[in-house]
DNA sequence: TAAGATTGAAATGTCAATCTTA
DNA sequence: TAAGATTGACATTTCAATCTTA
């Protein structure tokens, strides 16, 4: 039994940086994708009218450091910025054409180093009380850093 | 009932995302202190004999990233590198007297920060559990990146 | 004024090449 | 030869300042 929070935040840190790392590895020898490029493109697949802003909330980094990203993904000819009729001061983010072709290629290797790396290791139980945890421990902490203090 | 893996995977790396940021956020303002300094010197302080290897192993980050950060450490003071009698090739890693000092004062809002973001929302059940699946994840995929393949 | 986005500078990590010692 | 470490070039992120439009 394993309760010290230090040792889970330990332990949260590095499975983080060794899955990340390795299906970062596997979608670039094989698809010659990022694998931040395609938590991008999954997002902008996923979101009606996707702007600069609904990426940044989505995975959880700066607006800034989005529009970047944004910015490789154009340069690659992944993604293009079209005009927002509703909002001139943004842009609606769309995949071209050979973004949607190498998200298709990339879905199944992503999917097949989740199932090695999540899936196989522990039972479907166990992965799914994972991922009710961590849907929890998520939500929470994005709210209370919302929230600067709570109503006295 | 959570168990689609991207959708682990998205809770995962987002709610990693959240802590780090908010436990780097207050180490700072308190201490200033960043949170991978204070990684660096834990794995310092909890390793007899620590050399840049241990820290990168610990860490699951690069030898040259580890190295990178002894030298930040080293030029703000926390630590110093010692000659290693048993291997001319490594140093021995210790803390100052002023590294030990900021681990001092660090430790506590390090807990702090924890046990707000990880065992306030959840049960102390849930938190075990939780480390317990990472646990296994954890060493799981770690030795099936260091085997390159099963013995048939 | 505030919201959405962009930009350049700084921090931190990876990678490949190199150096020293086992 | 290989192991441990260092270094410089590069990639990606955060932060602060700025710009445009609501």
């Amino acid at each position: 039994v394993q309760s010290d929070p230090r040792q889970v935040f330990d332990d949260l840190v590095r499975f983080e940086t060794v899955l990340w790392a390795a299906v970062d590895e596997r979608l670039r020898t094989a698809c010659g994708l990022t694998l931040g490029a395609l938590n991008v493109m999954l997002v902008i697949d996923a979101t009606p009218d996707c702007r600069v802003l609904d990426i940044a909330q989505a995975l959880a980094i700066t607006v800034g450091g989005t529009s970047q990203a944004v910015d490789r993904l154009e340069k690659a000819g992944h993604c293009a910025r079209r005009a927002n009729p509703s909002d001139r001061r943004s842009s609606i983010l769309e995949l071209t054409a050979d973004g949607r072709t190498m998200l298709e290629q990339a879905s199944p290797v992503f999917d097949a180093e989740l199932a090695r790396l999540l899936q196989q290791p522990i039972t479907a139980a166990a992965l799914a009380r994972l991922g009710d945890t961590l849907a929890v421990l998520r939500r929470s902490a994005v709210s209370s850093s919302t929230d600067p203090e709570p109503p006295a």
